[in-house]
DNA sequence: TTGTAGGCGTTATCAA
DNA sequence: TTGATAACGCCTACAA
């Protein structure tokens, strides 16, 4: 197996006998050449098996690299493999490539991976922040231009671009829906840590239905949960109560998922139960679950489509956009409540 | 918000007052420098916020870029997101960074996103093939020495390294048992086309343990779907014939789903069920789906383990790796057969 | 319609 | 221990 080096622009002009400029401009339909040449061009790049070095072009033409640095907690989680095939579909007729790096929801890890981003000039730069970070780091990247985009939830210590799900509101029709069913006691289990971005604009929006229905906020009835089982064991805890809630907020998937294996191991099917995110097969449970679903694609194409207006020279001041979430009724979330 | 330019080696070297090769030794760590001028000039790094041009270097040093190019049909795909996940995990120590594209399983689209990962210079490429795709035009890039690896399905029209489960063995396994828990008439809803590499395979895997157990082969027992609706109507429609199968095995996410679906529809839960391929929530279902598990996330580590062989020197003929799944029962697939 | 000179930011080579 | 020069492959600017 000979591994012969590439041919390179050089090459093919010395093959066909013109200028690698000639070929160059045949390449790229740059500047006026003849019909034959552009032919006798075209032949050897083909028979040399020619391919452009698109480093070299880059380092030449923009001094970026015409990638877009994506990096997700993880990339397994469909959530935000949706959010990256938003952000490809958007960006691939802009001839743009994605390269994406897992943080694993550790800033040090993110740093790294942004840190091996930046040294490759991605043309901007979009990031599901990990918990707990710190992106003043970012500053300098910041003031010298490059877009910067966070998705899910804000960066901190550095003014960004970022999308976001409509959080507040989501919670609000999910609580809403559950009020509108005749439920006053509601649990409400969230993400961990409390001071968590998501975490807070959910519990926010949980509070303020609650109050505009003139329901008391009761903080007994607030949940932490960063998995399906300590989810679980809080759904025990709060149906233990001496005044149980009658139907449960669960503001993530871990939480949902949680709820879901506990009610269905203890066979209570008599409370109520909304998601925040929807998860596949919910439908196919009895009742089937249901949710105020995201749409993860959609915040990918917004995080592209606000990166790309950033590249056409939009200079305006950071703004995040907000994607709408849309509450779909499958049965868990329409239970009544007991009569007593 | 001015935009300055970035510093380059050279701005770094002229504020030293050193050569720009020197602050390349020091960042390189390459031949001697004095502590003194390593102490300067990392002050100044630090100063000017410098981060080396990885496009420079590489196009310098490697003529190939530090990354891995990877192509799969849908990254929202959790499946193929945790092979991504398992090929992240496995190069990052190589300080090599992940390239994805998404071909729609449209080999054109997939032919598209391959050009602009050659045109990189990807290190090393790694596809998951669309259907009915054709790599012959792959060939010139594997003699010339790049590591090409599928996952999942091998290609076609090109030898190459690939990884891929354990199709037949893992169908095996689930029809096994289904006839150790009584079942003779088990029906197949397999992949569309029925050309497909992994549909092939396990058609195979259930066609052999058949005959192992001295159960006749039936025609009409094996449908094709590619989406839960398509699988749906097959369901009910193997279920209608004369002679129903007691059992069925489904060959993928998507037949699973549909005879999931279906099944609870039509409120059967006497018919036993296996599906190829592990399902989120498949736990919770009443009965829980029991399935044969993938390791995506090791088709990935292989894959990566592979690449990095070859980019090490391994010039051994290409090879498949074939990553093991493994049964589990849910009660899905232990229901017995009517007593009819 | 085509070619030449120079440079993008880095490192290899050789000399000082 | 350090520096000058050339080169990686391509494109921009200008000239022919």
């Amino acid at each position: 197996m000979a591994t012969s080096r590439r041919p390179t622009l050089a090459d093919v002009a010395e093959r066909v006998g013109v200028s690698a400029k000639t070929v160059s401009r045949v390449l790229n339909s740059d500047g006026p050449v003849s019909a034959a040449t552009r032919e006798k061009v075209m032949a050897a790049v083909t028979e040399l098996g020619f391919r452009p070095n698109l480093m070299a072009r880059n380092m030449r033409v923009g001094a970026r690299d015409s990638t877009i640095g994506l990096i997700v907690p993880q990339i397994a989680n469909p959530f935000f493999g949706s959010v990256a095939d938003g952000i490809e579909d958007a960006i691939r007729d802009r001839n743009l490539t994605l390269l994406l790096g897992s943080s694993d929801e550790d800033p040090e890890k993110e740093q790294v991976v942004v840190s091996s981003f930046l040294a490759r000039r991605v043309t901007a730069l979009m990031i599901v922040p990990s918990v707990d970070g710190d992106h003043r780091y970012l500053r300098r990247e910041r003031s010298s231009g490059l877009p910067l985009i966070f998705i899910d939830r804000p960066g901190s210590g550095v003014t960004a671009d970022a999308v976001v799900s409509a959080n507040t509101e989501g919670t609000h029709d999910g609580v809403a829906h559950l009020i509108a069913h005749g439920h006053r006691r509601i649990g409400f289990i969230g993400d961990v840590p409390s001071s968590l971005y998501t975490r807070k604009q959910r519990q926010r929006g949980y509070r303020a239905t609650l109050q505009a229905a003139g329901i008391p906020y009761d903080p007994a009835l607030v949940a932490d949960a960063h998995s399906p089982t300590v989810a679980g064991g809080a759904v025990r805890r709060l149906l233990a109560l001496p005044q149980p809630p009658t139907a449960l907020f669960t503001a993530n998937n871990f939480a949902s998922l949680g709820a879901l294996t506990t009610l269905s191991a203890d066979r209570r099917k008599d409370v109520a139960l909304v998601g925040f995110d929807d998860l596949p097969l919910a439908d196919l449970l009895e009742p089937g679950l249901s949710v105020i679903a995201q749409d993860p694609a959609m915040l990918g194409r917004e995080a592209a489509l606000l990166a790309l207006s950033r590249l056409d020279g939009d200079r305006t001041a950071a703004r995040t956009a907000t994607v709408p979430t849309r509450l779909i009724p499958r049965g868990s979330g329409e239970l009544p409540p007991p009569p007593g």
